[in-house]
RNA sequence: GGCAUCGUGGCCGAGUGGCUAGGCACAGCUCUGCAAAAGCUUGUACAGCGGUUCGAAUCCGCUCGAUGCCUCCA
C-alpha cells in the first residue's frame, strides 16, 4: 500500500478558490506542469521561490508514492517587449546588445538558471522541454483553433477571438474577470489595430525583417504568441487534461486564462483539474522582478555581495526561510528574517546531528506516532510547510529534552524520530546539511583542537589569564569555542 | 479607474467562530572559574469602527492602509 492511499491531501484550486481533496486522474500518477523561466537574464531570488515551493511539492508527491511525471519547461522563444520595440522579442533584444546569437543568450541563462536551482538543491522535473524545439506542435494548435473558429489570422499574425470564445466558453473564470469589464476598463494601445477586440491575444506573431528568431509557417515567418508554448508542451506530454498546472501569482492574468482558453478551444475540454499558485516574494515590500531592478540574485545572498543584506546566508538558510512562509503567501525578505531563519535552521540541524547519540529507554514520555501524523497533517493540508516546521521544532524540543534527562524514548520511537526528521527536513523540504570544504576546514580543526587542548590545560591549572587569552584571540579571528559538558568544541561564523 | 489579495505580539510568520502555532529577539533559570555557546521556562497579539452570535482576531458591512494583476514578468 503506497502512502498515499492513507493520508487524506487537500490542495487550494485556485480555479474553485477552494482547498479541495486531491485525487489524480490516474491512480498512483501525478501530471504536473509549471511554468518555467524566460532565458534572457539571471534567475532572480523570486523567481526561485515559485520553482522551490514546486519543488517541495513534487517532493511531497514522490515521498507519498505518486509517479510524477513533472513538466517545467524552459521559455526560450522569447516574448515581445511592448508596442514600441514591435517585433522584437526580449531575448533577441538582448542578444543585439550583448553581441551574442539569440541562442547564446538563451545557453547562457539556462546553464546559470540550473546552476541556481541545484545549489538550492531542487530535485530536477521530469521533463525540461524548450518553447523553440516545439515550434510544430504551436503551428498545429492554431491550425485546429482557426478551424475551429476561434482565432482569426490578419497580415501574416494569428489573434485569439475572445469575444467569440466567450459566448460558449467562459473566459476570465481563473482570475475571476469579466470580459465586458475587461474591454470596458482596457487603456488604448497604439498597435492593436490587427485585433478585433483589445482583449484578443496573439498565437503567432508576424516577424519583421530585422526579426532574428524566426519560424516559417503557413502564415509567413513568424514567432509563436506568448501564452502558446504552454499549451502546446503540457498537451503533449500530459494530456488534454491533467492534474496540475502551477506557476507564480503573476502568472494567473492573462497567461493562464489564455492557456485555459486555448486548450479549451483546441481539445474542448478543461485542460487543468488543480491550478495552483504560488504568491510573490517581495524586497522592500515590493514584489521582486527584473524589470523594475528591485532584485536579488541567488549568487549575491551566497556570496554576501550584496547592499542589502549584512552577510552572507547559505542555499539552506534561504530554503528555510522560504519554508517557514506558506507558499500562497506573500513573503517580505529582509535581513532580520534571513537571521532569524539561520539561527532556527541552525538548531534544528544540532538537535538532528545528536539525535543519534540519544540513550534509549524502557519508554517514551512522547507520543511519537502522534506527533508523526501531525508531520503528515500539516503537508496534507495544502503542503502547509511551515506548520511542519513547528512540528519539527517540538521534536526538537523534545531532543533536547532527552538529551537533558528531563524526558525518555524508547530505541523503536527513536528509529521513527529518525527516519521522521531525516524524511520531511531533507526529502521532502530539501534542506541539507552545511558542506563545508573537507581539505581546508581538516587543516583548521586540527589547529584550533590544539588550541583548545592547551587552554584546557591551562584551565586545569587555574591559569585563565591564559586560557582566556586563547578563547578572546580566537573569538576575534571568528572562530567561536563552545564550551559544553562533554568538552569543547568550535564553530567559524 | 476595474478586479483580487492582505493587514496577527519587538521582528518574521501559521491558524481560525470557543481549545498554547512555530522561529528570532527580550527576560528568568540551568550550565560555567567568569563569559560565550547550548538547553529549559515565560510572554497572550490579531488595523479601526459597527453588526451577526451565548461567544469573533476568525463571519458580514464600512473606513483606513499595503500589495498584486489589468502590459513581458515566478
Amino acid at each position: 500500500m503506497n502512502l498515499y492511499q492513507s493520508q487524506n491531501l487537500k490542495i487550494q484550486n485556485s480555479l474553485s478558490g477552494k482547498k479541495e481533496n486531491f485525487t489524480s486522474i490516474n491512480e498512483g500518477h501525478i501530471g504536473m506542469y509549471v511554468c518555467g523561466p524566460t532565458v534572457y537574464s539571471n534567475v532572480h531570488l523570486g523567481n526561485c521561490r515559485t520553482f522551490m515551493s514546486f519543488d517541495m511539492i513534487f517532493r511531497y508527491f514522490k515521498h507519498l508514492g505518486y509517479k510524477v511525471r513533472y513538466v517545467r519547461n524552459i521559455t526560450d522563444a522569447g516574448h515581445l517587449v511592448d508596442d514600441a520595440e514591435e517585433g522584437e522579442d526580449k531575448i533577441a533584444k538582448k542578444a543585439r546588445l550583448e553581441k551574442l546569437e539569440p541562442m547564446e543568450v538563451v545557453q547562457r541563462y539556462t546553464v546559470d538558471f540550473h546552476n541556481v536551482l541545484q545549489k538550492f538543491n531542487f530535485l530536477p522535473p521530469s521533463i525540461e522541454p524548450t518553447a523553440t524545439g516545439h515550434i510544430i506542435e504551436q503551428i498545429e494548435i492554431i491550425k485546429d483553433i482557426i478551424e475551429k473558429g476561434f482565432a482569426y489570422e490578419k497580415n501574416g499574425s494569428v489573434y485569439f477571438d475572445v469575444v467569440k470564445f466567450n459566448k460558449t466558453n467562459e473566459y476570465g473564470k481563473l482570475s475571476g474577470r469579466k470580459l465586458e469589464d475587461m474591454i470596458a476598463n482596457t487603456r488604448t494601445l497604439t498597435a492593436q489595430d490587427e485585433k478585433k477586440n483589445s482583449q484578443d491575444f496573439a498565437l503567432w506573431k508576424k516577424a519583421e525583417p530585422q526579426h532574428i528568431m524566426r519560424w516559417p509557417s503557413p502564415w509567413g515567418d513568424g514567432f509563436p504568441g506568448w501564452h502558446l508554448e504552454c499549451t502546446a508542451m503540457s498537451t503533449k506530454y500530459l494530456g488534454e487534461t491533467f492534474d496540475i498546472h502551477g506557476g507564480g501569482m503573476d502568472l494567473k492574468f492573462p497567461h493562464h486564462e489564455c492557456e485555459i482558453a486555448q486548450a479549451e478551444a483546441s481539445n474542448g475540454v478543461s485542460p487543468v483539474n488543480f491550478w495552483m499558485h504560488a504568491n510573490m516574494l517581495t524586497l522592500n515590500g515590493k514584489k521582486m522582478a527584473k524589470s523594475t531592478g528591485n532584485s536579488l540574485l541567488p549568487e549575491e545572498i551566497f556570496s554576501g555581495n550584496n547592499t542589502i543584506l549584512s552577510k552572507a546566508f547559505s542555499p539552506s538558510v534561504v530554503r528555510f526561510f522560504m519554508m517557514q512562509a506558506h507558499y500562497t503567501s506573500i513573503l517580505d525578505l529582509s535581513n532580520d528574517a534571513l537571521l532569524a531563519s539561520e539561527k532556527g535552521f541552525n538548531r534544528l540541524l544540532d538537535a538532528l546531528a545528536f539525535l543519534p547519540k540519544l540513550d534509549t529507554d524502557t519508554a517514551s514520555s512522547f507520543d511519537v506516532k502522534a506527533w508523526k501524523q501531525k508531520c503528515y497533517d500539516a503537508m496534507n493540508d495544502d503542503f502547509n510547510s511551515p506548520i511542519l516546521i513547528a512540528q519539527l521544532f517540538d521534536a526538537v524540543k523534545y531532543i533536547n529534552l532527552i538529551k537533558e534527562q528531563k524526558e525518555t524514548i524508547t530505541a523503536e520511537d527513536k528509529t521513527l524520530v529518525e527516519n521522521t526528521m531525516y524524511t520531511f527536513v531533507f526529502d521532502v523540504l530539501g534542506l541539507q546539511v552545511k558542506n563545508e570544504s573537507q581539505n581546508d576546514e581538516g587543516k583548521l580543526s586540527g589547529v584550533v583542537e590544539l588550541l583548545i587542548q592547551l587552554r584546557k590545560q591551562a584551565r586545569d591549572n587555574k591559569d585563565f589569564a591564559t586560557s582566556d587569552k586563547i578563547r578572546d584571540e580566537l573569538m576575534a579571528l571568528g572562530i567561536q569555542l563552545k564550551d559544553g559538558k562533554d568538552g569543547t568544541t568550535f564553530s567559524v561564523a
